[in-house]
DNA sequence: GATGAAACCTTCACCCC
DNA sequence: GGGGTGAAGGTTTCATC
């Protein structure tokens, strides 16, 4: 992992699109060992999936929402059945399970405040073993890198 | 935007580099009118960007921690200057501006807990404004979409 | 929405430093 | 060990139906 390997990191991290050619030019190398690079961080599981990116505004859910959950009990088999809820809920963008207070905190995607009065009180708060909720809304993004390169 | 494009975006959301081709076999279409759609959520701006993944534990900052902070005035001066050292700080990968308090939402990669205390008292709190800190460790991420589809 | 041809890109063996 | 070259095979693109 030198100099070249992070600035192919960092041009693909902003467009896995771009060809070999192109990558190579930008990086100063001829296409092949670029390519050889490109495969074997993929072999390492450095650069570990490439996915487009959907627009959340354009497809109408452009209203977001951070939620703290609690759940009434700690134990494994709530935890999972709650993971598993989350998982099927397909508003719901990210879950983190958080130390502490052992809450989820959830980025939900929703297209109003009506639609997030929906799925708060017809679907997240029926999953069993949901104890509280605490809603956080944000104005905007500041900045969204997705991973740490450096 | 019918079902056959919901599945084009669902597949490039998990894989940007299929190609036409492939796509085409799992959509049910053949590969010409398959680039013509993506084309058009291209131009359309659905179809926002195409990212590599970079695995973060691997590259050395698979420890993250979520900070709340609060500045002690909220005018746009301060704001501004906020967010301009927050760019910079390679060790945010995301933030929000939060309705309510005024609150920042960041979530920060490091390869651990002495890491994390550099970037806390050596960077962190050196930005200008910066009133009080909160930092929450998760676990592990439960669910990662990226973005909502349906 | 499908077909097919031209242009382009990726891949790999091979050569070089 | 790592970088360059070139040819074969596959892919994207576009006019056309």
């Amino acid at each position: 992992m030198d100099e070249i390997d992070q600035r192919i990191l960092r041009e693909l991290m902003e467009n896995a699109r771009l060809s070999h050619q192109e990558l190579s030019d930008r990086v100063g190398l001829s296409p092949s060992p670029c390519a050889r690079r490109i495969k074997k961080l993929e072999a390492d599981g450095i650069l570990s999936g490439y996915y487009a990116r959907v627009d959340e505004a354009k497809m109408g859910f452009g209203f977001t929402v951070f939620i703290s959950v609690r759940l009434d009990k700690q134990i494994d088999s709530q935890l999972e059945q709650f993971e598993r809820s989350v998982r099927n809920l397909s508003e719901v963008v990210d879950c983190w399970l958080m130390t502490g207070s052992f809450d989820y905190l959830l980025r939900v995607a929703v297209s109003d405040l009506s639609e997030f009065e929906v799925f708060l009180t017809g679907r997240l708060t029926k999953i069993p073993g949901v104890a509280s909720i605490e809603s956080s809304i944000p104005i905007r993004r500041v900045k969204d890198q997705r991973s740490r390169l450096a």
